[in-house]
DNA sequence: CCTTTTATTATGTGTGTACATATAAATATG
DNA sequence: CATATTTATATGTACACACATAATAAAAGG
């Protein structure tokens, strides 16, 4: 018999839900009716309905009772990654190297990015991460000078620029998304592969208290995979 | 005057380590001590670090006290989105075609991710999804007749295999990966676009209770974005 | 000095209670 | 009959308390 814990209730019934106990859109007992049947408090239910509810397995309305999501739509949770640690992830040498780093006005769709006024400049730092000397992804980037103007003095022949944000101006919010693109002239020749080929991009926008640090693309080599579990 | 509740205090000692009260890695206040800070009970501190904790912002130990994360790798968290919804959340018309269902040996690969026997059949589908009568996506999927047999009469010409295997069996595990490909001819020639183009594609493969039930390539038209926010 | 044992301590979790809040359902009102 | 008001109810949340558990620090033993 095993102990009743929120952790192994809340186990409990994501395995009723499975067995089909409750159809979609059913609504599930109240917590009070839980607590009898497990024999428990309330509060131990609550804890384990909630746990689901997070997750979007339940959906939850007060008065309105707990019922199966209709509509299960599994979420999947990515780890946005820091390309050094993915190339020693895989045990290989990582190295970095920038291939342009200077201070312009950027085009248009940056800076309404960056929310920029008309003119103001902004730092380009284009670099190329490579695995054991090859070319493992390549890096497109503005930053933000007035946020960031510490950047400029950064030692970026030590640390990328992502890592560098990363300790200078950590969980700071933002968006991503994932596309494919065909590799343009410049990317091909800094990723040694051949211009048309399909490339996995992350587009990264990182935001600081209502301010924009700093937008990148980040252009994966030829047969790149994000991979993850639900 | 905010109410003090595990919303209000998380929120604050998130925006304290945004602050960088505390550096990476750095400990932070025991439960007790941020109870008498906040005037609030250690329960209420308690959740409140434990949803910045499932976050990954706090590494949570016992008798080591609670400490910012030193590797603040941000995760995203993506609906693993289904076509037909997609589709009507731009406010398109969907529609989709059985391109070709068939039952027969799937080769090495597919044999191996569904667990299949030597020689054992399964249900190739493969399916157009259309979005206002262009092509919006094409999904390759082969099937284990093992686990879901009902799939033989399941009515197609209305809803599509993803949909009635969301229904028929929810809530399973599995995992995705998403990468960048160049279209093939039957993807091209399905999506009617170029041989070459890049497609994003989702790799998805699902399991029930330890048996693999399906497993599905979709690869998306061109411009595709999968978006999120973290 | 090193190893083992024993406190000590911060988090983890369950309980019972009380009250807040949203909302569906029932009732009263025009 | 449609609309506004009230009531009942399920979840949401805070609290005080107790004990469990893991991991570190201190003490004891060799």
């Amino acid at each position: 018999m095993n102990k009743v814990t929120h952790q192994t209730i809340r186990q409990s019934i994501l395995e009723r839900i499975q067995k089909g106990e409750w159809a979609l859109g059913e609504l599930i007992p109240g917590e009070a009716a839980l607590a009898e049947e497990y024999g428990c408090a309330r509060t131990t239910i609550n804890r384990a309905l909630q746990g689901l509810a997070d997750e979007g397995l339940v959906v939850r309305k007060r008065k309105g009772g707990t019922r199966v999501c209709n509509m299960p739509v599994r979420q999947a949770r990515f780890d946005i990654p820091i390309v050094r640690e993915q190339v020693e992830a895989f045990g290989g040498h990582y190295r970095h190297q920038v291939l342009r780093k200077v201070e312009k006005v950027p085009p248009l769709s940056i800076r309404t990015r960056l929310g920029l006024e008309k003119g103001a400049k902004a730092l380009q730092l284009d670099t190329v991460h490579l695995a054991d000397g090859r070319p493992f992804a390549y890096e497109a980037r503005w930053v933000n000078l007035k946020v960031v103007p510490q950047i400029r003095s950064a030692p970026f022949d030590e640390v990328s620029a992502n890592e560098w944000l990363v300790q200078t101006v950590p969980f700071s919010s933002g968006d991503v998304s994932f596309s494919a693109v065909a590799a343009g002239k410049d990317v091909a020749s800094a990723l040694e592969c051949k211009e048309g080929d399909a490339l996995f991009v992350i587009d990264r926008t990182t935001s600081l208290a209502g301010e924009f640090v700093t937008t990148m693309k980040l252009f994966y080599r030829e047969g790149y995979q994000l991979y993850s579990r639900l």
